[in-house]
DNA sequence: AGTATGCGTCTTCCCTCCGG
DNA sequence: CCGGAGGGAAGACGCATACT
């Protein structure tokens, strides 16, 4: 499993780094001193998993997953005391507080999910139901593997992310989100919406040639004439 | 006659720039 | 560094025309 060691302190990785020579199924592809660095060596090398501390000086933890747009899998490394991590309602792999105890980061590393799908070669950079994203709103982050997610609509400068019953908003356009999402899972019914394919629940006919969608959980889309004729094209496929 | 298609204009979005 | 305005462009609307 190809993974990153994000942390500032020098000594922090390096522990790490020795601790997880015992873990021969984890390969150590680069080390970063800071988000910015780690957002470089995330895009470059695609990892499978980051070992992270959440503070740091510049940007913290949280705010480099939100600039990914492939999410690995993240391990926290924090000195922060599990109270202080539930605040945010991060629902991440795991957490190890420092000093990293052997025994945990075992524990941690033999709750990772087998038969990982190699992520050797993402040249094409879509995202699939599989992945997941990191949304913060607020204090509070999650992490959302993109099959939970049945509805993205543009607000201002901001994307509402429909999952659950929660609906954060992340600052990224919709077209640059558009590009990024797997075409076969995910339709641009509108100017405004992004839909989850999988979560459509029923299609009426609409005005004019249009379509209106119905999702699982009440929420309804309108299609436009122009974007339901691509949207039966696609089905017929 | 009602529904599909094409075209022109208008609206909405979103990216960039600028000012606080 | 953040928030808001402006301009460019993609998409929606409405009308006209073609087709069944």
């Amino acid at each position: 499993m190809r993974t990153i060691i994000v942390d500032d302190e020098r000594l922090a990785r390096k522990e790490l780094n020795s601790l997880l020579e015992e873990h021969p199924d984890i390969e150590i592809v680069g080390e970063a001193a800071n988000a910015d660095e780690a957002y470089e060596l995330i895009n470059d090398l695609h990892p499978d998993l980051l070992f992270m501390d959440i503070q740091m000086p510049g940007k913290t933890g949280f705010e480099l997953l939100e600039m990914l747009d492939n999410v690995p899998k993240v391990i926290f490394t924090t000195a922060y005391d599990e109270f202080a991590l539930k605040a945010f309602e991060v629902n991440a792999l795991d957490y190890l507080l420092k000093p990293i105890q052997p025994e945990r980061l075992r524990d941690s590393i033999s709750k990772l999910p087998k038969g990982q799908k190699t992520t050797e070669n993402m040249t094409d950079k879509r995202l699939t139901l599989e992945d997941q994203v990191f949304v913060k709103d607020g204090d509070k982050c999650w992490f959302v593997s993109l099959s939970n997610i049945r509805l993205f609509e543009s607000d201002g400068n901001y994307i509402k992310v429909y999952f659950d019953s929660n609906r954060p908003m992340i600052h990224k356009s919709l077209n640059a989100l558009d590009e990024k999402l797997d075409a076969r899972h995910f339709f641009r019914a509108s100017r405004k919406h992004i839909v989850n394919l999988s979560w459509v629940e029923g299609i009426e006919p609409w005005f004019n040639g249009g379509l209106m969608v119905r999702l699982k959980g009440g929420d309804k889309v309108e299609v436009s004439r122009r974007q339901a004729a691509k949207f039966k094209e696609m089905m017929s496929l």
